[in-house]
RNA sequence: CGGGGCGUAGCUCAGCCUGGUAGAGCGCUUGCUUUGGGAGCAAGAAGUCGUCAGUUCGAAUCUGGCCGCCCCGACCA
């Protein structure tokens, strides 16, 4: 049996059920018995837990401390700052009992009845800038407490209508730095400093290309002054959201009440910042890389990056393989890229090759080796590169193969960025008139990033994502953006284009 | 919360119109064959047909209530 692809419908045919299958095939999560919450599988939780580890690092290289606060959050806490409230009021799961009573039923049955109603209901979590704030209220007294630059790995839940695995779930886990400063400079510092942190990360980690910029108002964090952003394409050429980094101002501090006594001896209020990315950035990885065979995992966050698969044809050589494979999978865990040991796994299972090898591919593993009895004898492997074709197979001297491994997941994590790359440049357009607008994004057409001149109101651009399903994704902070133009809507002056797109 | 659809084996679904004791493909188990490639043949395990009630000699099938899920909108990382 063959198929001409390992994942139906493709990309073309059917974009979002595309990334659904893929999702499925490549083992990455389900969804769970719990309405929109999903199951993380090992191999999805696997990429995760690299994103964490390499993030944190980068965390703490820029002075950040993780600490850990509580999921369920006083609903008065959420009352003070009302911009910040309103945003996040119709999505909050609340908790408003603390115990169960059972109660036998006619048939025999039990029932849990909820009771012990609690005076004050929680929410749980949807972000955590109000009980950080109040811890953060009862740790800053002085200047000398300052800054203060927290980090926190956690579970969120925000209730929403169409969960969508990875993308858009009831819960998720995400990060979420919270820090405060004595001045508006050095908390803007901080919000761009960390913005960078996460383009540098998805272009060198995830191979995603980003363009940073500066949410309008419109699409601001609830109670934010400033929201910047890192916006990717996928490849339906829409744009996700990728990570964000809010400066706060004193809203949130006036809200907590994070006051510290000043150099000159008067009070004053912190200045905070928020910045955050979620496991959004895996459904971000599969759409960006994904093709028709399933994910191709960058190898940076691969679980695994090399899988062996032992060729095993005949019974009395079974042993003599798997030794090999295993020697093979030592040796190469010794030699480390991206400065963590290289990941190798030796498929064992008794199952047949081309099932085994499929599995891989679908998986994204970005590297396969095959090893099999005339391998041993010419001391050769067979390497399969994920980003390359399913039946690419080439065989190099095994000697050969340890030398340059390092230097060939290097090499598909850089055309990986670049296939991504180009994707976007390809669908990335200067355009000047409404007409050009209106076709770019209209029925029939590709879309993808519109480049516009925009001086338009808070009102024009709700109208145009009514009208259009188009927004203002990012008002980008690159100089390669800013020209003299004119508002190709109202026809005011613009010093700079902004990025109009479809988004997730 | 509006509009549409669907609940039958682990998964995808057929059967329902025209009521008569449960089916397929994939997956799983076992055996034989095959083996540098998502294999073939054979045998087998597996379902209170979402739930409660009604009609009926008899309900997966007809009627009604309830529950759940999916899709399309509004909301959103």
């Amino acid at each position: 049996m063959s198929q001409a692809t390992a994942i139906s419908p493709t990309r073309d045919k059917d974009f979002p059920e595309w990334y659904q299958q893929v999702v499925r095939a490549a083992d990455l999560a389900e969804n769970s018995e719990v309405r929109g919450c999903m199951v993380i599988k090992p191999w999805g939780y696997g990429i995760w837990e690299n994103i964490q580890k390499q993030l944190d690092a980068k965390f703490k290289e820029t002075g950040h401390v993780n600490a850990y606060f509580p999921l369920l959050i006083p609903l008065s806490y959420l009352e003070k700052e009302a911009e910040h409230a309103e945003g996040f009021a119709t999505e909050c799961a609340v908790v408003t009992h603390h115990r169960l009573e059972a109660q036998k039923q006619p048939d025999g049955t039990t029932k849990m009845i909820p009771s012990g109603k609690l005076e004050e209901p929680f929410v749980i979590r949807p972000t955590s800038e109000t009980i950080i704030g109040a811890a953060f209220a009862r740790w800053v007294q002085s200047y000398r407490d300052l800054p203060l630059l927290i980090n926190q790995w956690a579970n969120v839940m925000r209730w929403e209508m169409r969960p969508r695995l990875f993308l858009r779930t009831a819960e998720f886990l995400w990060q979420e730095g919270h820090t405060a400063h004595e001045t508006a400079e050095e908390a803007i510092e901080e919000t761009k400093l960390m913005h960078k942190v996460y383009a540098d990360f998805l272009r060198n980690h995830l191979a995603i290309p980003v363009i940073p910029g500066a949410k309008t108002e419109n699409e601001r964090f609830p109670g934010a002054v400033d929201t910047y952003t890192v916006e990717a394409m996928v490849q339906d050429k829409k744009a996700i959201q990728a990570g964000t980094s809010h400066y706060l101002g004193q809203n949130f501090a006036k809200a907590a009440n994070i006051q510290f006594l000043g150099r000159d001896n008067t009070r004053q209020l912190a200045h905070t910042t928020s910045w955050g990315v979620s496991t959004r950035l895996i459904g971000t990885l599969i759409m960006a890389h994904g093709d028709d065979d399933g994910v191709i995992i960058p190898p940076r966050v691969a679980p695994s990056q090399i899988v062996i698969l032992p060729v095993t044809p005949k019974a009395d050589t079974r042993q003599e393989v798997i030794d090999a494979c295993e020697a093979l999978a030592k040796t190469l865990r010794m030699q480390t890229f991206g400065g963590e040991p290289l990941r190798v796994h030796v498929d064992k299972r008794d199952l047949q090759g081309g099932a085994k090898n499929w599995e891989w591919i679908k998986k994204g593993v970005p590297l396969r080796l095959e090893m099999g009895p005339r391998d041993i004898t010419s001391r050769s492997v067979a390497v399969c590169r994920r980003d390359q074709g399913p039946k690419a197979k080439e065989f190099v001297p095994k000697e050969d193969f340890l030398r340059n491994v390092t230097d060939l997941l290097q090499d598909i994590q850089d055309s990986l960025l670049k296939r991504a790359t180009e994707l976007r440049d390809a669908n990335m357009k200067k355009l000047d008139t409404l007409e050009e607008f209106k076709a770019f994004f209209g029925e029939g057409s590709e879309g993808g990033f519109a480049l516009m001149h925009w001086a338009g109101s808070n009102e024009e651009e709700d109208k145009i994502a009514t009208d259009m399903k188009v927004t203002i994704r990012c008002i980008p902070l690159d100089d390669e953006f800013a020209e003299e133009g004119t508002c190709f809507l109202t026809g005011k002056p613009s010093s700079k284009r902004v990025v109009f797109a479809k988004s997730y």
